[in-house]
RNA sequence: GGUGGGGUGGCCGAGUGGUUGAAGGCGGCAGUCUUGAAAACUGCUAUACCUUAACGGGUAUCGUGAGUUCGAAUCUCACCCCCACCGCCA
């Protein structure tokens, strides 16, 4: 949600920046809209405050005094009822327009339609080069017997798959590297560096968060909207959503709070199994495990100080870096254009990594900018210092998607035998296994 | 799934219809005292919204929502959550 301060005193610089982001919005009748709720408040408040008055007077007062003023407080609240009641209405209209606002997005967004105008900022990496035809991930993975969708489409259906042997163990691996490393204050301390010496050092906090979650928070979050509901499983009997990332139940876990300044930034790295339900995109990816209804990944959760924010953003960025580069994994990093970027998010960028049985560059990261979107629903907020209590920024990121990871590595280790090779990053996380190999 | 007990400010805790946004304590902040600190003492110490140039004023909030009443933290109903025990279970 926006902040309708901003959208009242700037209605021309919310206009410009809701028109680069493709949405149509009328921000002038909102302006209107808004006044009219305003006018209604002061009128119920100056309502209350009388019945308040005349009720304070009744303790006090005796006989025919006392009825009169009973019955003149009586008049009021009929009227007060009725005015109380459109003034219900009114905000419940306005909390309907202000959810369905995006984000503005930040000043360098690319602007633009799809994914077609998203912008490669830079690539890194050498792609490799085979003396054979590389193969895809589900060639090499039914080969090796390490990923089954065979018998996942049996059990459960399409889009599931079963990860055997040594895919099992590389996803503890996967694991294990990224948790000890984003917990460690020496590396985080030398990823913070490189996006600006001496930037805000403090380690991550590991969490395995609920797999699902309410109704309410998930809305709060910015992540039940229509467009969202199509891709969410939903539990009826019990009023609740299966999470799509850790981020829905990391971002929601300070909602109401109120934390000092001193915490921040506040920063998670959760592990959780994603569930999506991949509505709309039959025949999209159909093929081996890219996109999938359940995957386990690791997420980036990061609660900051608003001018700290952007720069969280940034670092959150070189942490998936780094991570890609000890996996010695080539990828590109692109900045995502208006129209391909998330609701919430003022900046988005996403990382694809090489994947040499396609041929191409596919997404594994993405890293989110929300600014205070988010936070001002789930009303999570910092007191200052000077007790000054305003709301905070949030970030989140993918650190590893486990399942697409999986498939990057296949494809860029393999060998011509249909052997692959495990990346040195975490080998010393694979009980002396250092490649998958088949006879 | 069953039975019982609870949800009050940063924390503990009083409060069963009338200046109660809420006693008291702890914690925190500022000051007095002190060479400094501690102790002691004094004062301050919730959030949101509306209004105001500002000082200030007003409204709402005692788990959430609805209701009774001129008036609700206090009474009624529904829901949520927590705790204990039983059942089930990794």
């Amino acid at each position: 949600m926006l902040d309708i301060k901003l959208i009242r005193e700037k209605p021309e610089f919310v206009k410009a920046a809701l028109k680069k982001k493709g949405v149509d919005f009328d921000v002038d009748a909102l302006v209107v809209f808004d006044e009219k709720r305003r006018k209604k408040i002061q009128q119920v408040d100056e309502a209350r405050a009388e019945h308040n008055a005349l009720s304070a007077g009744i303790a006090g007062a005796v006989g025919k005094e006392k009825e009169r003023k009973i019955a003149a407080s009586k008049n009021l609240k009929t009227a007060l009822a009725d005015a109380e009641f459109e003034l219900k209405a009114l905000d419940e209209e306005f909390l309907d327009i202000m959810y369905g606002i995006p984000n503005l997005p930040a000043e360098d967004v690319p602007q633009g339609k799809d994914e077609s105008e998203n912008k490669p900022i830079r690539t890194w990496g050498e792609l490799p080069s085979f003396s054979f035809v590389p193969k895809d991930h589900m060639a090499l993975g039914e080969a090796l017997d390490i990923i089954d969708v065979e018998r996942a489409a049996k059990v459960t259906g399409s889009r599931f798959n079963y990860l055997k042997a040594e895919a099992a163990l590389l996803e503890f691996a996967l694991v294990q590297f990224v948790m000890q490393a984003l917990t460690n204050a020496e590396t985080v301390r030398h990823i913070a560096d490189g996006v600006e010496r001496g930037y805000q050092q403090k380690p991550f906090i590991p969490v395995l968060p609920p797999v699902m979650i309410r109704p309410e928070m998930f809305r709060r979050m910015a992540r039940l909207t229509s467009a969202d509901k199509d891709e969410r499983y939903y539990l009826q009997q019990d009023d609740m959503y299966l999470i799509g990332s850790a981020e829905h139940t990391l971002g929601s876990m300070h909602a109401d709070e109120i934390i000092s300044e001193e915490h921040f930034p506040l920063r998670y790295v959760g592990f959780s199994t994603s569930f999506r339900r991949e509505a709309g995109s039959y025949g999209k990816d159909a093929r081996g495990i890219l996109r999938v209804h359940q995957f386990d990944k690791i997420e980036l959760e990061s609660f900051s100080l608003p001018e700290y924010s952007l720069k969280e953003h940034y670092f959150f960025i070189a942490v998936q870096e780094y991570i890609m580069q000890l996996l010695m994994l080539p990828y590109r990093v692109v900045l995502i254009c208006t129209g391909d970027m998330g609701r919430p998010n003022a900046r988005q960028v996403d990382i694809e990594a090489w994947m040499p049985g396609q041929n191409m560059y596919r997404e594994t990261h993405t890293a989110d900018y929300m600014t205070d979107y988010q936070a001002r629903r789930l009303n999570t907020k910092v007191k200052r210092s000077n007790g000054a209590v305003e709301v905070v920024h949030t970030n989140d990121a993918t650190a590893v998607a486990i399942g697409r990871t999986l498939i990057a590595i296949l494809e860029n280790y393999q060998q011509e035998d249909g052997s692959v090779r495990i990346p040195d990053a975490v080998k010393p996380f694979m009980g002396g296994i250092t490649e998958i190999r088949r006879i």
